[in-house]
DNA sequence: TCTTAAACGAGACGGTACGTCTGGTCTTGAA
DNA sequence: TTCAAGACCAGACGTACCGTCTCGTTTAAGA
C-alpha cells in the first residue's frame, strides 16, 4: 500500500504504516460489516496488504480486534478520590468507552472469541478491569472505613454491573442515549453502594 | 436416527425425534468444544442425523444455539408481589440462567452472532426481557406509589445491570459461586432501588 | 396428474397415464434442458407424478431415456433382399432415427450411462443392432455369393460404420441436412462393399 | 504433494506438478472406476491435491478429461501424399486413438457433457477433426483430379464414418482386436471412395 | 357390500457431490 | 528481512439431487 503511493521505506523492519492500515482497516470495516463478517481476507484486502503480513503481525481476528478497539495504552483509570466521584467517573467513562460504534459492535465478537484464547482473555480482563478494580476495593475499603459505604459491598460484583449494564445496554439493546444512561445508572450504583 | 433403533414413524412429517436429537447435541456441543467450534456438521454428525435435516430445520448455528438454549416455552416470570420479592427472584432466576454450563458457553456466541440476525434479535430480546419489562416497571411504579421504591427507577436499566451483571460474571469472569453471585447482586440492587 | 384432471381410475394397478405422462416428459426435456441437465426429480415434477412413481417403475435416468426414446416395440429391421436396397434401407433407417431432435440429445448420453449398466448395454445393443447384424449377414454372404459383393466384408463393421458414421454426423456435428447426410452415406458405403 | 518429497519450487506461480499429478490421476481413475463414477473430490484425492486447486486450473470435469485424454499438442496429421496412404494413416490412428483403454473410458462421457459446453465443444471438434478435415479435402480433390478418387466424395462425411466407426467399436461394441477392425475398415472406406 | 391390497402425491430421511469461501502456511522475486 | 502476490492443503459452508421410506388417501378387485 506504501508501495503505490510512494517507494518502499523500510527494508528488514516492519513498515508501521502497514500496522495502521490494518488497525484502521478493522475499525472500518467493524461499522461497516460486523465483527462477524469480517475475515482477514477482507482485513487484508480494505487494508490494501497481503494476507500473509497480517499474519506476521497477530495470529488470529480476535487479536486484530482487540488491538484495533483498545489502543495497547490505557492510561490511569484509578485516582484516590471520594467514592461518588470514582464510581461517577467509572460509569461514564465505561459508557463513553461501550457506547463508541466501533466498541458496540466489537465487544460481543470479542467476548465470544476471547474464550476460545485464553491469554487474550486474560489480557483483556486484565486491561479493562483489573488495573481499576484493586484501586476500587481500596477506595471502597476507604469509604467503608469512613462510614459512608455500606460494608461488604464487593469491587469484582460492582465493576461486572457496571460494564455488564453498559454491555448489554449499548450492543444488545442498543440504547442511544448515553447521557440518561450514564447518569441512571451511576444513580441507581451509588445508591446501591452508599450507607 | 431413529431408523436404527425402531421403524419410522412419520413420513411426510418431520420428527420430533431428530429435532431433540439435534438439539440435544448441540447443548452437548456446547459445554465440550464451546460456541465457537460447534459446526453444522458437528452438530449433524453428534446427533447422528444428515447435514440436509439439520438446515431443513433452521438456517444457522446461531439459530439452533439459541433454541437449544432457550427452549421455547418460558413459562411466567412476572407476578404481582412486593417489589423486594420480585427483585430477590429475577436476580436469583437471572444467576440461574446464566450459571447454567451450557447457557455459560453459548450466551457470549448468541450476543454475537444476533446482531446479524434482527429478526432473531427480536425474539431473544423480547423472549429474555420484554415479558419481565413490563410486570417490572408496574411493580417499580406500585412501589413507587407506595413510598418504598425511589422515583425515577428505569425498568430497562434496571434489568440491563441485573442480566449484564450476570452475564460478565459468569461467562466473562466465570465465577463459580452462583449463591455468593446472586446474594450480593441482590443487596446492591435493592439498596439501589430503594428508598 | 390424472388427479387434477378427472378422478382416479386404477387402484391397485400401475396406472398406463403416469406410465405415459413420464416418457413424455421425459422426451420434451429432452429437447428443453438436454440428457445432463434432466433428473429424475425434473422428471417427476414435469410428469406431474411423485418421485417413487418413478422409480416404481425404472431404477435409474438413463433406463427412463432409454424407453422414451427407443419405444420396446421396434418392428422388423431386416428383410431378404437386394444387397443394395439394404444398405440403403439401413442407412435411410439410421439417419432418420439418430436425426430426430430426441435423439440427438439422447445418444451420447445413453452411450455414456450405459457403460456402467452391463444389462442396459446388452438389450440396448441387441435391439438396435444385433437383429439388423444377422440379417445383414445373411445378405451379405448371399451377395458375395452371387459376385455382387466383395468377400470378406464385416456385418459387424458395417453396421458400426453405418451407426456411427450417423451418430458423429448428427449428435456431435449437429448436420441438419439428413437427406443429403443419407444420400452420400449410402455412396460411400455401397462403393465400399460391392464388387 | 510435492511438499512432502522434497522442497517448493515455485511461490506465485501454479505448480506444474499439481497439474501433471490431476491429468494422471484422471487418466488412472478413468480406466479403475469409469466417466461417470469419477468426481472431482475423487480426482483431488487420488492426485494428493486440495480441491480448490483443481477448480483454479479446471471449471468442471468434463475439461479435466479433455485435457488429460487430448494433450494439448496434437502434432501434424496431415501430410501431402497419395491418397490411399493418407487414408490408411488416418483409420490405423484412430483406431490407435479411440482404442486407448483411457479414450475409450473417456470418449462417451466427452461427447454426452461436451454438448453442455458449447466453447469446448468447438475446441475439441476443431482440434480432432477440423486439422484432418482440410488436408484430407485437398488430398481428396486432387485425388479426384488424378482420377484415383470418385468424384463427390465428402471430406466431412469420410471422418465422421471413420471417427464413428472406432468410436462405435471400440467403445460401445468394445472391440479388442485393434489391428483387425483398422484393417477392415481401411478396406471399406477405400473401396468406397476410390474409382 | 365389505375387505384387502396396491398405487398414488407428498415429502422427510441419511447420504454424497457440488462449487465457493476462509484459514493459515509457504515460496518467490522485488525492494 | 520485509513486502506483495498468490499457490498450497484442509475443511466448513449451504444447495441440490440421490434413492429409500412412511404417510394418509384413493380406487379396483375379490370375498
Amino acid at each position: 500500500m506504501a508501495r503505490g503511493s510512494t517507494t518502499h521505506k523500510l527494508g528488514p523492519h516492519q513498515d508501521p504504516a502497514v500496522d495502521a492500515a490494518i488497525l484502521s482497516a478493522t475499525r472500518r470495516l467493524l461499522v461497516e460489516v460486523g465483527y462477524s463478517d469480517i475475515t482477514i481476507n477482507s482485513i487484508a484486502a480494505a487494508a490494501g496488504v497481503g494476507r500473509p503480513a497480517v499474519y506476521r503481525r497477530w495470529p488470529a481476528k480476535v487479536h486484530i480486534v482487540h488491538e484495533a478497539v483498545f489502543p495497547p495504552l490505557t492510561a490511569e483509570w484509578v485516582s484516590d478520590d471520594q467514592v461518588e466521584n470514582e464510581v461517577r467517573r467509572l460509569v461514564f467513562g465505561a459508557v463513553a468507552l461501550f457506547g463508541d460504534p466501533v466498541t458496540r459492535e466489537a465487544v460481543p465478537g470479542l467476548m465470544c472469541d476471547m474464550r476460545s484464547d485464553p491469554a487474550l482473555k486474560k489480557v483483556l480482563a486484565e486491561r479493562l478491569l483489573a488495573g481499576a478494580r484493586e484501586g476500587l476495593a481500596q477506595t471502597l475499603a476507604d469509604g467503608a472505613r469512613a462510614g459512608q459505604v455500606r460494608p461488604g459491598i464487593d469491587a469484582g460484583t460492582l465493576l461486572d454491573t457496571l460494564a455488564g449494564a453498559a454491555i448489554v445496554a449499548l450492543s444488545i439493546r442498543e440504547v442511544d442515549d448515553l447521557e440518561r444512561l450514564a447518569t441512571s445508572l451511576t444513580d441507581l450504583l451509588l445508591h446501591g453502594i452508599l450507607a
